[in-house]
DNA sequence: CATTAGATCGTCT
DNA sequence: GACGATCTAATGA
């Protein structure tokens, strides 16, 4: 065991910031993470998976923290997230993004599209190829083999943005719930330099 | 570097 | 039947 259950029973938006610089290790690849989106739950959160309750999908979005919530997207990704908040509450962290700190050979031959190695583990679906994560391990207690999650001891320095890729009405996108750390070259390219807003809650 | 289109299928309405 | 918590290759500046 690698960290305390309650580090996740709080709030996904707590343990976002926290979490950064954490080490997730699957099958022979270690990631350090360096940026994460917090979703939280159920009919508060557009952006979640679980706005609109409970289905079979994001069933272990509400199971106990320290959890894998791993789904199905674009018809060909799969994404990764850690299970936040007390057993029952739907509310999660997707890893977006994260460097390779050991198993890089392995890495690169599970990312053969990737050109550098600061693309192996850039983007949700990309780490989740890079580590070896399958649809099939949604679920996973992240502090069991084949999984390890060694988390920070101390809160490194970070940025919050609005969280990416999200739309519909309502604006999933309105808040700063993504934090990564800043001058990492593994964090998404994507609007790079995004405004910050208040946090609502 | 920036923008764009196409791929592709499980899940929920 | 529509739409993604995305990625890649291709094209243009």
């Amino acid at each position: 065991m690698t960290f305390d259950r309650a580090f996740f029973e709080r709030s996904a938006l707590d343990v976002g910031p926290s979490l950064l610089g954490a080490i997730l290790t699957h099958h022979g690849v270690s990631v350090r993470i360096t940026e994460v989106e917090a979703y939280i739950g159920d009919g508060v959160d557009p952006g979640s998976h679980a706005f609109r309750g409970r289905t079979r999908r994001n069933s272990s979005l509400y199971g106990p923290p320290g959890h894998l919530y791993a789904y199905f997207t674009y018809g060909m990704h799969t994404c990764a997230n850690i299970v936040c908040a007390p057993e029952g509450t739907a509310s999660g962290l997707l890893v977006r993004a994260g460097t390779v700190v050991d198993g890089i050979e392995l890495a690169r031959s599970r990312r053969l599209t990737s050109r550098t190695d600061d693309d192996l583990a850039r983007g949700p679906a990309r780490l989740t190829v890079a580590l070896g994560i399958h649809l099939a391990e949604d679920g996973s207690d992240l502090n069991q083999p084949p999984f390890d999650l060694v988390v920070p001891s101390s809160q490194a320095d970070y940025r919050t943005g609005p969280r990416t890729g999200i739309s519909g009405p309502g604006g999933g996108a309105a808040y700063p719930w993504r934090f990564w750390i800043p001058g990492e070259r593994s964090v998404s390219p994507y609007k790079k330099s995004p405004k910050v807003e208040q946090n609502p809650l």
